[in-house]
DNA sequence: CGCTCGGTCGACACACCGTCGAGAGAGCCG
DNA sequence: CGGCTCTCTCGACGGTGTGTCGACCGAGCG
């Protein structure tokens, strides 16, 4: 819950490794069971250091989290840079950018998880996803935006509102997919479905 | 974490009302923190009894969360049974439903939140929400499929699966917004973006 | 040589959890 | 009325996990 203000810059040389050592441990770890059920003990005997040991690279197994999620953030951000910019097929398009989220939180589906989980009790946490999710839906809906100025979307909808709307959507649709819960659409169908909603929905005619 | 089985049909007079209490206790709880910085020894402290004598009624204090779950689904469903069947204006009905869920979920803010925070941890928790939402999606698909089959709605897109990701957007989308998260919409501007989305991805076609 | 300083460790105090066995009190039965 | 049962309550215990603290070790540097 404190400030996990030690580390960081002060790590030398060797202590580089045992911190990535650890984010990785944790990661692996949660690909089993989730974040609650995952002790620091264990975090520490998967890195190979004792438990106090731990302590000083970290505030607590939630600082980890925060820089798990950076990895998995700046992934996403990487290679939404690399999609072809603004084919002239707005669905292939659409498409690509969304097939980078189904990827990316894919490959790092225990993270996707568990930042539902834990979104609650770490503030921190809660803040930086935020800030990221921020990012995303400032995009979406400056695109969408360009749409409706070019005349191929309908200038009915509140872009800002509908990005928001769309992006919340992503998240909760392909965590509940990657773990399998009950009611959930399988992987491969994931990147369809969602295409052919944010389609509709910015392109489409919300009244019948 | 075991099983529930001593209480519901063994309690007698003046404990039904201490099970109430405690359920009550929680709610109320909840809504100040989330279900982790929230101890045994509080719940049983508002409703005015031992630690242990709480574990007469109760296993966990998850299995509570699963009662107050039970509340609130309940209500949802009285509530969607109440609306005016099938007027023949679509955005009308489908935007009733919606506020349902707005202002059911919005009324329980504390339990739709926990939630998310509770499911990857308590199997019961995300069995028995998985059995209501998959109540709620077969009910959303078969009335897409209906008006498919009239059709006012296209036949493109694969009803079951709108019908998954629509539900599951309303959860998430709700939750952020009630908790205050930072991208999220305010609360009077929900149903009708929720509506339009809705709407949009049931009538509108998917392939501009 | 001795000092600092990054890194490690064992031990401690604390909080919370779940359980157990020992009752208290109300109500029915003989 | 006296005893029995059955619901409900409590205090105490053992266990697990957490975060912190002070001591220590070894490499590099003046």
């Amino acid at each position: 819950m404190s400030t996990p203000q030690r580390s960081r810059r002060a790590v030398r040389p060797s202590g580089d490794d045992r911190q990535r050592a650890i984010v990785d441990v944790l990661e692996e770890l949660l690909r089993s069971r989730p974040l609650a059920e995952i002790s620091v003990d264990e975090i520490a005997g998967g890195a190979e250091i004792s438990r106090s040991a731990f302590y000083f690279y970290f505030a607590s197994k939630q600082a980890v989290l925060l820089e798990l999620l950076d990895r998995m953030v700046r992934e996403v951000d990487e290679r939404l840079a690399a999609v072809p910019s603004r084919v002239e097929q707005p669905r292939e398009w659409w498409g690509a950018c969304l097939a980078v989220f189904v990827d990316v939180f894919g490959a790092h589906r225990a993270v996707t998880a568990t930042l539902a989980e834990a979104r609650a009790t770490v503030p921190e946490l809660r803040a930086e996803w935020g800030r990221r999710l921020a990012g995303w839906v400032d995009l979406t809906a400056a695109t969408i935006a360009a749409e409706q100025r070019r005349g191929r979307a309908g200038a009915v909808v509140d872009a800002r509102a509908t990005s928001v709307v769309l992006n919340a959507m992503n998240e909760r649709v392909i965590a509940a997919s990657l773990t399998g819960e009950e009611p959930s659409l399988p992987p491969q169908q994931l990147l369809v479905v969602l295409t052919d909603v944010w389609c509709s929905a910015i392109y489409g005619t919300p009244r019948p």
